[in-house]
DNA sequence: GTGTTTATCGTCAGGCAGACGACTATGATC
DNA sequence: GATCATAGTCGTCTGCCTGACGATAAACAC
């Protein structure tokens, strides 16, 4: 079909954001009250429209600072040492139903952000209310008597936040990425809970610690140690310049 | 941002697609030459304008067919035993700059397809001229004196098709998404050789049958033998109903 | 001190991959 | 038909990595 620049259908086309932290030993996601028509009163995910001179990366960087005061890596020019304050951000995939909005024709690229554990949502996005809410939590059917019972995700938000918890799921087996749910500097027990509460199961210390310390480029010593978590003091590390993990982290079965 | 339907940039929505296939023991992408400007006469990656009533799938699927004939799987239904002529497609990834159609706004949603070996592109559908280019040929950076110099590809194809190329490198290793190269019933050899194709390797062809054929799921013989390849007949197989495989197939270093 | 908690080091057996030898079954060539 | 070249298939061996788990170390709470 030869582009015909006058006779093309219009779209609009937004950012959704998957943002994904590790708290209290669980895996949550960052939802947003909607306060208008469709869905209003329902949780959604964060997201918004791109700009008309604005990259889709730009947008969702845009919208993550919007919603979270967060700044995304560059993952290309990964700024070195105290990078603080930054989310791991790439793109997931891009949902294009012509139902998915009862309204128009909207074309959403979804995002992923990875963030350390944060004080709490800010408000200062659009939204008026957000929260950090446990992923089993938004994605489960429709609840079977939590005491504050939550409609189910709007719009396909829920498919969408599934997908990005899979795909955190998948890559953390083969990259360095999980590094991104950590603070600057943390020990191999903090890394090792985020593996056990992003993947849902709890993994031997010693064979963590072994493995871990044993990639080469995984994990830099800082030197000092801390005792955050109590019992005997551990080192901290910061994460290495290798991205891949080579041979992977095995998720156990089950 | 609240959602407002009435003030949103419209964008062009289009599919692009990078299919792949294994021509000759080399990695090809198919390509067709634009007859018109911008990039007149330059190779590009067919692709398309996603129309008001259609998914981002369906578009891709309509015009991988309109290129080349083939159906795509639906990958959730796979059609069990004897789905000839029929590809692998998958979404890849969205490219969005605002200055990569220097006409207007452009998204477009890339898809990646996988398919056997096929006689020849047809020219059937929009563009004039098609063929099946090895991916090192399209990719290389302007090329060091190969006879037919070509120009690199449209917009930002190259980028478009590196990524695709990257992700069927990547996920044959831990996937059976090799054998979407391969025609309906094939040998441990041809699937060796689809492997070596697109990693750009040669693998030990012990050490591989032990592996595939030693991974359940993975191959189911049909109890034929063939001797297409010459040398002492071997076993066919058709592709088992795994999807995935544990533990991955290793892809050489260097 | 005693108990608890967490971190870290070691040991051992099993599984799997890389390297490679050996044998089999076809077609091509003399 | 004997020989050769080509592929396919089965084994063996060694080294690495993982899972299971014992043991020790260093903090805190009583």
């Amino acid at each position: 079909m030869p582009y015909d620049p006058s006779a093309f259908p219009p779209f609009a086309v937004t950012v959704d954001l998957v943002v994904l932290t590790v708290r209290r030993h669980s895996l949550c996601a960052l939802a947003v009250r909607r306060g208008e028509p469709p869905f209003q009163g329902r949780w959604a995910l964060p997201g918004g429209f791109v700009r008309e001179d604005e990259d889709l990366t730009q947008a969702a960087a845009r919208e993550l600072h919007e919603e979270t005061g967060l700044r995304a890596h560059d993952p290309v020019v990964p700024a070195e040492p105290p990078q603080d304050n930054g989310a791991h951000l790439e793109q997931l995939a891009t949902y294009g139903d012509p139902k998915r909005d009862p309204r128009m024709r909207v074309v959403s690229v979804a995002h992923l952000a990875l963030a350390p554990d944060l004080p709490a949502p800010r408000p200062g996005g659009d939204a008026g209310d957000a929260r950090w809410a446990p992923v089993e939590e938004l994605l489960e059917p429709s609840g079977d008597g939590g005491p504050d019972q939550e409609a189910p995700l709007a719009f396909d938000h829920a498919h969408i936040l599934a997908d990005g918890v899979e795909r955190a799921r998948s890559k953390i087996e083969y990259s360095s990425l999980a590094t991104a749910f950590c603070p600057p500097e943390f020990t191999v027990g903090e890394l090792r809970r985020v593996y056990e509460a992003v993947w849902g199961v709890t993994l031997d210390p010693r064979n963590f610690h072994r493995k871990v310390t044993g990639t080469p480029g995984f994990l830099v010593p800082t030197g000092g140690t801390t005792t955050r978590q109590g019992g005997r003091p551990a080192q901290l590390f910061r994460a290495g310049g290798a991205t891949l993990l080579n041979p992977p982290m095995l998720r156990p079965e089950i």
